[in-house]
DNA sequence: GAGCACTGC
């Protein structure tokens, strides 16, 4: 297939339809005269030569890219950057391979816990032999022995498992000192503390832990004096955890002086804001750190949450009057982020929200003529650069929470430090937590980097002594454990997911009944992104007096919402993450252990208000060897087509060297170039047509503005952005809780009356206001972009037909067992069985995406005629794909032999 | 007969 344009750059014009269609094998990718005559003039000088140039620059972009790659003589740095890089898009690659690690992980963690265990039951041999036992300790030792026995018999001869190693201070010369080893068993089972501080063995990881765990505070039927004291609350199969260390909190204590000091009523609000303002930790650098932005161009500034630069910096910057020659921009990743930081820093200085101070979000545009601190989401501040590509407007622009490293955070970074370079009054200034400090440097040309300390209350981390198999039971125990045995405050639980969720609070229910009635309210609250928000809203009621709150959290608390009054949190170390395959097209979201820099944050969101303590269902040494240091940047996971849309109607042509800070795997930046030039966004020499400037104005993926521009052909714009607006608020729409399945989905079905397709089933729910909003987004826009609104809806063929404009590449073709077979990029897929059309099977069908989980499913799905994949997409279809001789369904004439 | 983390324009 890769061969095929080569044929077709020799071709010279494209011959007559029936002589090319009989002829020599056909290319790939061929010409077919388009079967629309009235194809304009601007699309048919864009066929032929020049499609043929753009494929061949591209592969030449691709060829120097390789050569650059493969080219002997580099720097051990270069070297290392090109392995990292390539093991980044192995991983893109095959989500059977993530698949298989998540298996040999847990797998991994198995086998350490049975390790433990036999190790542990070696100990109790030594300690005991010879010796008469109480009865309790018989009963342990048979205990410990019965599992062993057991492990061995569900899991597999542990004997065979080549890791274990005694620990080397016991080994002289391959002679076991038993006697060293006898003392120092003894003395641990006697005195775990002492043991602890006196081993001077501490080499062996595996083994340290084990020291360590004995020195540990435990819960559960397994700390004797424990279940002597609170014997009915005994668990059946209690997590141990040990306590590793503390993240220390800072500056806590002058805060609640301080904070105490500042309550006399006689001053006024404004007067109490400037003094809270004072107690920041960032106060006493404000002179520091305005003669470092006066001195440097551009900044890195480190500083963990609470240490006030957010809304500081900006205000710093104001009254030192940067603000005379042009606004400040912060942008945020969050709107709620812009939005409240906006609020907050217009009440310190005493004005107005929209006036001085300002946000820009998308659907609002909170700012006046005189705004100067303009609060914005680095979407919002991607999509300004459109209409002025040099930020003329503004003086300073503060990146902020820029460790998250999101997509529009990522190509921001691209784009400001290209304007640097040839505007030298504009002050950029990066803001992190402190872990990239050095990279973000490094990437700015070796900025200097300026560290804040932060304010926070001091969070005890325990990691589990033995790796838990069952992560999801091994919370529930941790949070029945802490329940009974830790002092009341919140918990709050990390899971990847609505199911996982939706498991777990059943579960706990449940056990929290057999409990007894002794202990206090557990009250179970969930929480995930597409969860009603009014259902949300309970997570931020304080538990009542005496009573304790369980939050299941997916991701989105890990950053998008902070709970005040969280004590305890349990971080099972997974989270759900999407990757991208550039080689197929297809997005996959999958469970993933999560990074080191992850499970810092979600420990510390046990120390908001005050101490805390994190309990880690993995161990240290997991915890050390096989968690990544970062997440992988979203630019390096994700399909491009949109960004590179953006880039290329920002002028910038030359993606390949485009000074990205993590560049994505090259196949993602050829792909998107590839689907973009088949939307016929882009021209032979990858510059960007009429049709992708019209589509670039619209802040959706490409497939979908594509929809929106052909629907002027179609003269059914109105309908199409309704579908538009419908498929870009996503999965949100049809919530589906666990126990009102079989109510959601009649209420679902009712939609699809007349088997009309998903797509258009869509234009039935008329009650969401985002889609609402989105969708008077996208009418407003049509204006600019000069399509007519125009309402078609008896037609729903042209509206099939204007959809298939963007949609083309996913078509899918019915095979005799009742799965589909994409036509391009052969792969079996299925229809989603949510889809009005599962029953109906379709003979062809497009579909809006494609979704991994137990099978390949297409969402939104709608029938299509074969023929109309031929006359919109003459470039990307020949007749031969759609040929269709088997099929009755087809009219007559359709097939190549009418030719 | 399945089951989609989170943002953003």
């Amino acid at each position: 297939m890769a061969r095929a344009p080569e044929v077709q750059n020799r071709a010279g014009r494209p011959m007559m339809p029936s002589v090319q269609a009989r002829g020599p094998p056909p290319p790939a990718r061929p010409r077919v005269e388009p079967v629309d005559r009235e194809k304009s003039e601007e699309a048919r000088i864009e066929d032929q030569e020049e499609r043929a140039q753009l494929e061949r620059n591209m592969r030449e972009r691709d060829a120097a890219a390789t050569r650059k790659l493969t080219e002997p003589k580099l720097t051990k740095a270069q070297e290392e950057e090109i392995i990292r890089r390539t093991q980044a898009s192995e991983k893109n690659d095959t989500s059977e391979l993530r698949k298989v690690s998540r298996q040999v992980y847990l797998q991994k963690r198995r086998d350490q816990k049975l390790l433990e265990i036999r190790d542990d039951i070696i100990d109790h041999e030594y300690i005991f032999e010879g010796m008469k036992l109480t009865e309790a300790e018989e009963r342990v030792h048979r205990y410990k022995r019965k599992i062993y026995e057991l492990a061995k018999e569900h899991l597999g001869d542990v004997d065979n498992i080549n890791e274990y190693k005694m620990p080397e201070a016991y080994d002289m010369e391959g002679r076991v000192n038993q006697e060293k080893r006898f003392a120092a068993a003894m003395q641990r089972y006697r005195d775990p503390e002492a043991a602890e501080k006196m081993n001077p063995f501490a080499e062996q990881e595996a083994w340290e832990e084990h020291q360590i765990g004995k020195a540990t505070i435990k819960f559960g039927s397994k700390d004797r004096k424990q279940a002597a004291d609170d014997y009915q609350y005994v668990f059946e199969d209690g997590v141990e955890f040990i306590k590793a260390s503390v993240m220390d909190g800072t500056q806590f204590e002058d805060e609640l002086s301080s904070g105490n000091d500042d309550s006399s009523d006689a001053k006024t609000m404004l007067e109490m804001l400037q003094e809270d303002r004072k107690s920041l930790p960032i106060y006493p650098y404000r002179e520091e750190l305005l003669k470092a932005i006066q001195d440097h161009q551009v900044l890195v500034i480190v500083g963990e949450t609470g240490s006030g630069k957010t809304t500081q910096i900006p205000q710093y910057l104001h009254e030192a009057g940067y603000t005379k020659a042009g606004k400040i921009a912060c942008t945020q990743p969050r709107r709620v982020a812009a939005m409240s930081v906006a609020a907050r820093v217009s009440q310190e200085m005493g004005v107005k929200l929209g006036h001085e101070v300002g946000y820009s979000i998308r659907f609002e545009d909170c700012t006046s003529e005189k705004t100067v601190l303009k609060y914005m989401t680095d979407g919002m501040l991607l999509r300004e650069f459109l209409g002025e590509p040099d930020l003329a407007s503004y003086n300073v622009v503060m990146v902020d929470e820029a460790h998250e490293r999101t997509l529009s955070t990522d190509i921001l970074f691209g784009l400001v430090k290209d304007i640097a370079r040839f505007r030298k009054d504009l002050k950029l200034l990066i803001s992190s937590a402190t872990l990239d400090a050095e990279k973000f440097s490094d990437y700015f040309d070796s900025a200097p980097i300026f560290k804040i300390p932060g304010r926070r209350y001091p969070v005890e981390i325990h990691f589990t002594t033995a790796p838990e198999a069952d992560y999801i039971d091994a919370a529930i125990v941790t949070v029945l454990q802490i329940h009974v045995t830790q002092p009341l405050g919140d918990i709050l639980v990390f899971l990847t997911g609505q199911e996982e969720i939706e498991t777990v609070d059943e579960i706990l229910k449940h056990r929290i009944k057999g409990l007894g009635t002794k202990i206090a309210e557990l009250i179970i609250c969930p929480i995930y992104a597409n969860l009603p928000t009014e259902l949300q809203a309970k997570i931020f009621e304080p538990a009542p007096e005496g009573a304790r709150k369980v939050v299941l959290a997916t991701n989105i608390a890990e950053t998008s919402l902070t709970i005040d009054g969280i004590k305890y949190v349990v971080d099972p170390g997974f989270c759900k993450i999407k990757s991208y395959n550039p080689r197929t097209g297809m997005e996959s979201l999958l469970v993933n252990p999560i990074s080191k820099a992850s499970a810092e944050q979600r420990a510390g969101r046990s120390g908001r208000t005050g101490p805390g303590k994190c309990f880690r269902l993995y161990t240290k040494y997991n915890y050390d060897h096989d968690l990544e240091e970062n997440t992988v940047p979203e630019i390096q996971r994700t399909n491009l087509a949109n960004v590179v849309l953006t880039l290329k109607s920002l002028g910038i042509h030359d993606l390949v060297n485009f000074d990205f800070m993590d560049p994505p795997p090259s196949e993602t930046l050829l792909k998107a170039l590839e689907q973009l030039f088949a939307l016929n966004a882009l021209n032979s020499r990858g510059e960007l047509t009429k049709t992708g400037r019209r589509m670039a104005e619209f802040p959706l993926d490409p497939m979908l503005s594509k929809m929106i521009v052909a629907s002027d052909k179609y003269k059914c714009s109105d309908e199409i952005i309704s579908i538009a607006a419908m498929l870009s608020v996503g999965n949100s729409i049809f919530y589906r809780p666990k126990d009102k399945q079989v109510h959601a989905d009649n209420a679902r079905m009712n939609f699809h009356t007349g088997n009309v397709g998903d797509h258009i089933a869509l234009l039935n729910v008329r009650s969401m206001k985002r889609a609402r909003d989105i969708r008077d987004q996208l009418e407003g826009l049509l204006e600019r972009v000069e399509i007519e609104l125009t309402s078609n809806a008896n037609d729903l063929d042209t509206i099939k037909k204007a959809i298939t404009s963007g949609f083309f590449h996913h078509s899918a073709k019915l095979q005799k067992n009742g799965s589909y077979r994409t036509v391009k990029n052969p792969q079996t897929v299925y229809i989603h069985p949510n889809s009005g059309l599962a029953q109906v099977l379709p003979h062809w069908v497009i579909y809006h995406e494609l979704v991994l989980t137990t099978k390949e499913f297409m969402r939104q799905v709608t029938e299509l005629k074969p023929e109309w994949l031929v006359e919109i997409a003459p470039h990307f279809y020949q007749l031969k794909d759609v040929d269709d001789s088997g099929a009755k369904k087809l009219p007559r004439g359709t097939g190549r032999a009418a030719l």
